[in-house]
RNA sequence: GGGUGCUUAGCUCAGUCGGUAGAGCGUCGCCCUUACAAGGCGAAUGUCGGCGGUUCGAGCCCGUCAGCACCCA
């Protein structure tokens, strides 16, 4: 073997290997377990947050394949409709070719399917490198044709089920990419604006109560008071009480609008008096409804003012509108004032266009309704879908990991809206309904269906909607549609549900709450049994990731290291905002100013493991990579020492020789038990954390630091029973650990179990296939634990004052014991060749009863105290201040037990507890007596 | 406004049943000891956000205040 880890060549031989071998599918045996993997959208590449959570899903995928279920982990893409689209007109834009408007629906479908194949095939790469052990073979895509048809049946079911409705509703319109979008989609952020106050003039002659003859309501978005069709103001508010039912004239319009009463009104904001504009807002909207208020369209789908308005307005920019408008008005003496004012400013979250409330028809689920609302017998979305959800969570079928995150999925669903699932884009499921050429509608499959289910001849003029559905109106049904649905196919029935979902908070709405109404309706089932919430990854200083702000990191450059140009360089290019360029060069210079050094596919994933706690930031730090990369090398050079000690070595495989267990070798089998023991019970509560640390702490600091050093005495000078129990226990232990590493560490450990299976005498191709270990409680053997234990604190004792003394390592120690008990002495004689092994020390000669000791360094080990004779070696007054630093420690701890003690209530504690406090204030007092009595000897010489 | 979290070593984070506060990284010494210098050995480092309560005993349970983050409206 290599003297250092060399990851690549090992990585890309046994990816290979893996694949062409068929290891990655399930084995057609066991009890089924099945991950769908959540599609990342086809718009270029993964990221670190995909890289982590595949790690999370590769891990579990592995255990499981390991503990003998008929494993699947589905791969696949999606379509991402507005995501995808918004790649491919910038890539127009970049490439100087025609536009999509140019270029037209089919010519542009063309250009985004290239891309799809272009980005999905990186992705697919970027998977296969990570490792990720999914069945290749049953690829999906959103758009395939299969999946297709189960997307547009479950609309066509959904919709005769009369669950689906088209309507004229307010939506979200984003005026940039020209499509509603869900309120989902759309984020709002505080933002510096004003708030105008306009002089509304009362008609009629009317007055305020302070004798005004306007009234004045203040608005932070002027342009919209086009489309004012009312006033309101609160029912309690004296101020206006009177007025209602009188009518305002409204500026620059001239039209009479009514004063109406409504609680939605906030007496305390501005002046109590409030526009109403139902066609664009959605509070505005609902109180219009209540009033019966008309609903007046100003705006064009650019967000430009339309003909309703006046003239003068006509055709400009909302904007532009907006400061005519109050130019206009001021010329009219009717701004009473403007104020300074913070307000939500509703953005979409792909255009970042500021988006408007707008009247458009589009299609809706229902989520809310108790009965149809076409009036027909039968349930409403309330009822069918969304009490179903709920209830399957409520009901315990499925388990949110942490569990806390059911109070989120409750929280949405309990105050859901309908869902628009129109988008007026063209990349995506067109939706299966036609139109005559009165307008009226029809849906079905396909256009044959139409006509023979309506009786529609074929001279009848029909025309397909040219909406397409929401990305997570196809996505719903991943966990079904990937498995063959609607057919009920052999794989529906043995993989769904599937057995857990691995996924970030940011889409328990968008995605989660949906496959669950979607699985429950069409399958009477949940599509998973458990659904592990990850954290997000962000970057060191805790912001999310985002090409914007220049702050990714693609997983393949940790994995084979950057240099600092290249890292500047890939995030500085193709920015939206080259501008922020600079800004963004100078973050990665300070984050990474070396850049990043290779570490290799298994040290990432272990640090995802090691990352992945129970929190909701998992702040990415390339040091903690580039430690585990060190545990890498740490492993392969374990290996490397157990290799040559064992390669054309008798190891124990012959079963009629004679074969004797050493304390060390029952100690790391006994420690190998309670390892395993803890492994089940990790994935089994998904703490990868606690995995992580535990197999790192096995292997580094109990294999490695102990058992290969005790190892090393033992095949030096122990009997052959003796060498062939310790190379059998060296291999065996190995052969057990690197199977449980192999679900975060796959490459590293198959590489080097090829080479040690044979030796332990294991058979099997790859480790991939081989059990995953279970503790045999038989074998803990907390004797020898404990025999090690005091050969580790005996040996910590020397060490000490070697290390504190500053003793070069090699230089053997004399070394006196005093006051041993008898165990004591039984373990000095039956470990003593390991103690002078690991601390160095010349044979330790156990001292007389009444023999006086010399000048020595003490350490103590329980009553036995372990002295190193200071001749030569050590200084006086060193070995004072040693002392009197563990007496200052040691008293203070002594205070804090000494108090518990005394407490005249510490009666009420546990026997066992008040023993345990007892034993070590006794401990406590007598070390102390112990080394103030060497402190005073030392002084006196 | 409603909700959910977080605050522990210089940094990033664990801390299960309430019973002597932990890890990794970083820092400081000594050492190229035949698996590994990507290493070994040793060391230092804490007002567990503040206050109050429950308890024999609180990082952990309860209350309260402060700061931070996120989600929903």
């Amino acid at each position: 073997m290599d003297k250092t880890f060399e990851p690549r060549d090992i990585e890309a031989r046994w990816r290979e290997t893996w694949e062409r071998d068929g290891c990655y599918a399930p084995s057609g045996h066991g009890e089924p377990y099945s991950i769908m993997i959540p599609p990342p959208n086809v718009t270029g590449t993964l990221h670190m947050g995909h890289a982590f959570q595949h790690t999370v899903m590769d891990a579990l995928t592995r255990h499981a394949r390991m503990s003998g279920k008929d494993t699947l982990w589905q791969p696949g893409t999606d379509h991402a409709g507005i995501a995808t689209q918004m790649v491919v007109e910038r890539n127009l834009k970049l490439a100087g070719e025609p536009a999509r408007l140019e270029l037209g629906r089919d010519k542009f479908v063309e250009k985004v399917w290239e891309w799809k194949k272009y980005s999905a095939g990186t992705i697919g790469g970027q998977i296969r490198r990570m490792g990720s052990s999914v069945d290749w073979s049953r690829e999906a895509f959103t758009m395939d044709p299969a999946y297709s048809k189960a997307v547009i049946e479950h609309f066509v079911k959904l919709y005769e089920a009369g669950l689906i409705y088209r309507g004229k509703r307010l939506v979200n319109w984003d005026p940039v990419l020209l499509t509603a979008i869900s309120d989902l989609e759309v984020v709002s952020e505080e933002e510096n604006g004003k708030l105008w106050h306009f002089r509304y003039p009362l008609a009629h002659g009317a007055k305020t109560a302070d004798g005004k003859d306007y009234i004045v309501v203040a608005t932070t978005r002027p342009e919209t008071m086009l489309g004012d069709t009312a006033v309101a103001v609160h029912p309690q508010d004296e101020r206006y009480q009177h007025l209602v039912g009188k009518t305002v004239r409204l500026p620059l319009v001239d039209r009479e609008i009514p004063i109406v009463a409504d609680d939605y009104v906030d007496r305390e904001f501005g002046t109590g008096c409030v526009k109403i504009t139902p066609a664009h807002d959605f509070n505005d909207y609902a109180l219009g409804q209540r009033h019966q208020l008309p609903l007046i369209n100003i705006l064009t789908p650019t967000a430009t003012i339309n003909d309703e308005a006046p003239q003068v307005y006509r055709g400009l920019d909302r904007y532009v509108a907006r400061k005519k408008i109050v130019a206009d008005l001021e010329a009219l003496g009717l701004v009473d004032k403007i104020d300074d004012h913070k307000l939500k400013v509703p953005r979409g979250d792909r255009s970042g266009a500021v988006v408007e409330p707008y009247l458009t028809d589009q299609w809706f689920v229902d989520l809310t309704r108790e009965t149809r609302h076409d009036g027909q017998p039968g349930p409403g979305g309330l009822v069918a879908i969304t009490k179903p959800a709920i209830e399957a969570v409520e009901s315990g079928r499925i388990r949110f990991v942490p569990d806390n995150w059911k109070t989120t999925y409750f929280q949405w669903l309990n105050n859901i809206q309908d869902w628009c699932i129109s988008r007026q884009l063209w990349w995506g499921h067109r939706i299966p309904a036609w139109f005559d050429d009165a307008g009226k509608v029809y849906v079905a499959r396909d256009e044959a269906e139409v006509r023979a289910k309506y009786g529609l001849a074929a001279n009848v003029a029909l025309k397909q909607d040219e909406d397409v559905f929401d990305t997570w109106f196809s996505s719903d049904i991943w966990p079904m549609a990937t498995l063959g649905w609607p057919e009920q196919t052999e794989a529906l029935k043995k993989w769904y549900p599937s057995s857990v979902l691995v996924t970030g908070f940011d889409i328990i709405f968008f995605w989660v709450a949906r496959m669950v109404m979607m699985g429950q309706y069409f399958q009477h089932e949940v599509p998973f049994r458990e659904v592990y919430i990850t954290g997000l990854v962000r970057d060191p200083e805790g912001n999310k990731m985002s090409k914007s702000k220049g702050n990714v990191l693609d997983p393949l450059d940790v994995v084979d290291g950057i240099s600092l140009d290249e890292l500047v360089k890939k995030r500085t290019t193709g920015l939206m905002k080259p501008e922020t360029a600079p800004k963004i060069e100078a973050k990665t210079r300070k984050d990474y100013p070396n850049g990043i050094e290779a570490v290799g596919v298994d040290a990432l994933r272990f640090t995802f493991a090691a990352l992945a706690t129970q929190g909701r930031d998992i702040r990415f730090d390339a040091g903690r990579a580039a430690g585990y990369r060190n545990f890498c090398n740490k492993i392969w050079n374990a290996a490397r020492y157990v290799l040559m000690n064992a390669e054309g070595q008798d190891v124990g495989l012959d079963a009629s020789l004679p074969v004797e267990l050493s304390d060390a070798d029952r100690w790391i089998i006994s420690k190998l038990q309670k390892l395993e023991a803890e492994a089940a019970g990790h994935f089994a509560s998904y703490r990868f954390d606690l995995l992580a640390t535990a197999l790192y702490q096995f292997i580094w600091n109990e294999y490695c630091d102990w058992y290969l050093e005790l190892s090393k005495p033992a095949l030096q000078q122990g009997s052959e029973a003796q060498q062939r129990g310790t190379r059998r226990t060296l291999l065996r232990v190995l052969e057990a650990w690197l199977r449980l590493l192999h679900p975060l560490m796959p490459f590293i450990t198959e590489e080097i179990w090829q080479r040690v299976a044979p030796l332990a005498g294991v058979e099997g191709k790859t480790i991939m296939l081989q059990p995953y270990p279970v503790a045999n409680a038989g074998r803990i053997d907390e004797a020898a634990e404990a025999d090690i234990e005091w050969l580790k604190a005996f040996i910590l004792g020397v060490r000490q004052i070697r290390g504190e003394m500053n003793i070069a390592p090699g230089k053997p120690l004399p070394l006196l014991v005093q006051n041993a008990g008898n165990e004591d002495r039984a373990r000095l004689a039956k470990m003593q060749k390991a103690i002078e092994f690991l601390a160095r020390v010349e044979t330790p000669r156990m001292l007389a009863a009444n023999e006086e000791a010399p000048q020595s360094a003490t350490a103590l080990l329980g009553t036995t105290k372990l002295l190193v004779p200071m001749a030569g070696l050590i200084d006086k007054d060193a070995e004072l201040a040693r002392l009197a630093k563990q007496i200052v420690k040691l008293e203070s701890d002594l205070e804090k037990t000494s108090a518990r003690i005394a407490n005249p209530s510490f009666g009420k504690a546990p026997q066992a507890v008040q023993q345990q406090a007892r034993d070590l204030n006794a401990k406590q007092q007598a070390d102390i007596a112990a080394l103030k009595e060497q402190e005073a000897r030392i002084r006196a010489l």
